[in-house]
This record gives structure tokens, sequence and C-alpha cells, in this order.
DNA sequence: GTCTATACTTCGATAGAC
DNA sequence: GTCTATCGAAGTATAGAC
């Protein structure tokens, strides 16, 4: 409380840095934000981000540590999902639905959404951890509880694997049409625009695998 | 013939400035590839480049121009959608996706593919392209024919608009995935990864709506 | 921790000789 | 149509005073 003394709640210059970065490499992309203009938003010198960064690369780098630690927080529990699935597909898929709408429920988190899919085109580290973490696993997981859907004859006996893909590959087109195509265009939330989407994309599955 | 006496046949300075820039321009994007980098590669000056092109974005605007001719020409000739549902909906899957990848058949068109999934994150000209021609309009295409298909009895009462949604979202995720997440990986074509995976994909949705 | 000043690099593009 | 030479703008980053 010592140092703020009347309205102004001023943050450290570090996160503003950090906010003023995310807000610009969201819009633009990376390559094309210049520490220049980091500096001038925050309204310091471009040598004083120095204080704060190593170097540009680093508040990138910041920005996907915080991404992956949000990510982390709104996953599910270990062991909780064979329970889920004794609840039936219908449950099983809105719960699932629900996860990734959670994961994209912050400003901050559709910025680095939408950040993340500007860089996966060229930038290496980022692409890597696309594919590992936000396609194959998530694609393993669904895999795998199908299989046991399967097992459980909960469903038709369908491949997992083209089960999974079905299912995710919609999800990624969701995201890819609003994080890339649409991004500009109005300023609705992913969440209102996808609710819907992702509810007749899972009735439509449901209706094609279930066993009557 | 006059200027190709021996074994040597040079192509035109122009057409090398284009093929070399596509080259890097699939690699790298188009910021990430400077005039000097293209000069290299011909074997001439900087200089020279700007009396083929008027500048640097030119060779990117010849370059798409070269692809919307060559989409126009493997499109489907006008009228002839219809008959080919008459002949039932696993047909038109089946020629349906041989369109798609007829799209992608040469080394020249599959490096432009590339080149647009990157440059639609960040090029304005690119992206409305994107949206339009090879989002919007597809997906219509195929709501219509959903439609018809519908209309005839020929498959379950489903909302076109969804049953095109759940039909080309996936077409857009392989794309997604072997031009921006695979490029580097391997070097198969397009068509060899492609061919099985919609082929799963095409079966599901048969079984998903077809008629006993 | 912020500033001024500056080093160093790379970029797209042009002028003018040949 | 190619070359040499060069410009101006913009980029990242550092040194050192305060």
């Amino acid at each position: 409380m010592k140092n703020q003394k009347v309205t102004q709640t001023k943050k450290p210059t570090k996160e503003r840095i950090f906010e003023v970065s995310l807000d610009l490499f969201s819009q633009k992309g990376y390559d094309r934000v210049s520490v220049r203009e980091i500096a001038r938003e925050v309204g310091i010198r471009e040598s004083s981000i120095y204080n704060h960064y190593k170097n540009k690369e680093a508040i990138l780098d910041a920005i996907i540590d915080y991404f992956k630690s949000e990510l982390n927080q709104s996953s599910i529990p270990e062991g909780e999902g064979e329970d889920l699935i004794d609840k039936g597909p219908e449950v099983f898929f809105n719960v699932g639905a629900k996860l990734y709408i959670d994961r994209i429920n912050t400003p901050e988190m559709e910025k680095i959404w939408r950040l993340i899919s500007i860089e996966t085109y060229h930038n290496d580290k980022m692409r890597e951890f696309f594919k590992k973490e936000l396609l194959e696993e998530p694609l393993n997981v669904w895999e795998n509880n199908f299989q046991i859907m399967v097992d459980k004859k909960m469903i038709k006996p369908v491949n997992p694997r083209t089960l999974a893909y079905e299912y995710f590959s919609f999800v990624i087109f969701l995201f890819f049409e609003y994080f890339v195509l649409k991004y500009d265009d109005d300023f609705d939330s992913f969440m209102d625009l996808a609710l819907d989407r992702i509810k007749n994309h899972t009735e439509f599955m449901l209706d094609a695998i279930k066993i009557y």
C-alpha cells in the first residue's frame, strides 16, 4: 500500500511489458512488433526493456510459460476420466466441450491462443508445442476414451482413432476459423461463437455412434 | 531456338525469379525472405529484380494469380454436379475427394498451398481470399449438395449446413496438419498422406447419414 | 531502473553507367 | 537487362551517465 497512495494502482513495469507485448503480439504477430513499439506503448525507452527481459524472445517465452501453467490448471484430474465415461457418451461429450471452452475463458488466454495460432506457422519451438501438447495429446486422450466406450459396448464398434479424428478435427477447425479467419471481424468471444456449433457437432456424432 | 544452342535450356529471368521466390516463400514465409536472397539464388543482383517485378509484393501477387487460374481449371464443370448426385452419396464423396486432391497435384501447387497457409495469418488480402474462395464457397457448395440429397431422400434428413461443416472441417484439418504441422518432417506428398484418412472420413460420414 | 546516445545489421528500393 | 553504388528507414541490442 505504501506506493499506491492515490487512485492509481501502478503495476510493476515488468508486468506492463508482458501485457503490452501480449496485446501487440496477438494482433500483429511476433515478428511485426518491434521492441521500440512495446517500449512506446509501455511508456518507457527501448533500452529499459532489457532491464526486465534478456531480449525480445524472452518476453515471448514468458507468455508461453504462463499459457502452459494455465492449461495445466484446467485439465482433467487424473483418473476421473473413466468415472465420467460411465455416465454415458452424452455427458462425456458435454464435459469434454466444457473443458476446451474453459481453457479460453479469459481475455488473456484468448489472446495467447491467437498468438500461438500465428506463431505455429513459423516458429519451430511453437510448432512442436502445438503438435505435441495441443494436437497429439488430446487425440490420444479421445482415442483412449472412445476405446473404452467401444469395449463397454456403449457405442458402435468404430475404430477409436477414426472417432478421435472425427471429433477433434472439428474442434481444430473451430479454432482456426475463430482465431485466424475471424479474429478482427467482430469481438464476440470464442465461447459465444463456439457453443452452438459444438453442440451441433456432438449431436451429429452421438447420432452416428450411439446404439439404439 | 536461336538462344538455346547447346544443352542448357535457359528459362527467362522472370520465370526463374517466380520459381525461386515460390520456393523460398513457401519454406520461410514472405516476410522472412529478402529481395537480396531471391536475387542471390537466381544469380543476379537485387536491383535487376526490379526490371521484372515492380516490387517484392508484385512477385507474391503473381504467384497468387497463378494459383487462382490453376484452381479454376480443376473445378467442377457447371451443371454436372446434380448428375453426379444421382449416382448416390458414395460416388459423390469419392469424386469430391478426388477434386480436392487434384488441386494439389503438382509440386508448384503444393508449395503455393503451403504459402497460402502461412500468409493467411498476417496478410489481409490473403485472409480474405482464403475465407471466401477456399472456405465459404466450398461450404456453400457442399451444403447445397447435401440439401439435394436430403430432398431426394437419399440420406437422412440432417441439417445440410451441419453436414457441410462435418464434412469440410475434416478437410481443413488435414490441410492444416499437412501444410503447417508436418511440412518439414518428411517429404510425402499430400496425396499419399491424405487418401486413407479421407477414405476413413467419408466412410464414417456415409455410415452416419445413409438410409438403410 | 530509467535515460541518452549510438553501434551494428538488414531491409526495400532507386539512380545511372554500361 | 544487368551491373555498381548508395540511400533512408527500421530493426535489436549495449554502454554508461544519472
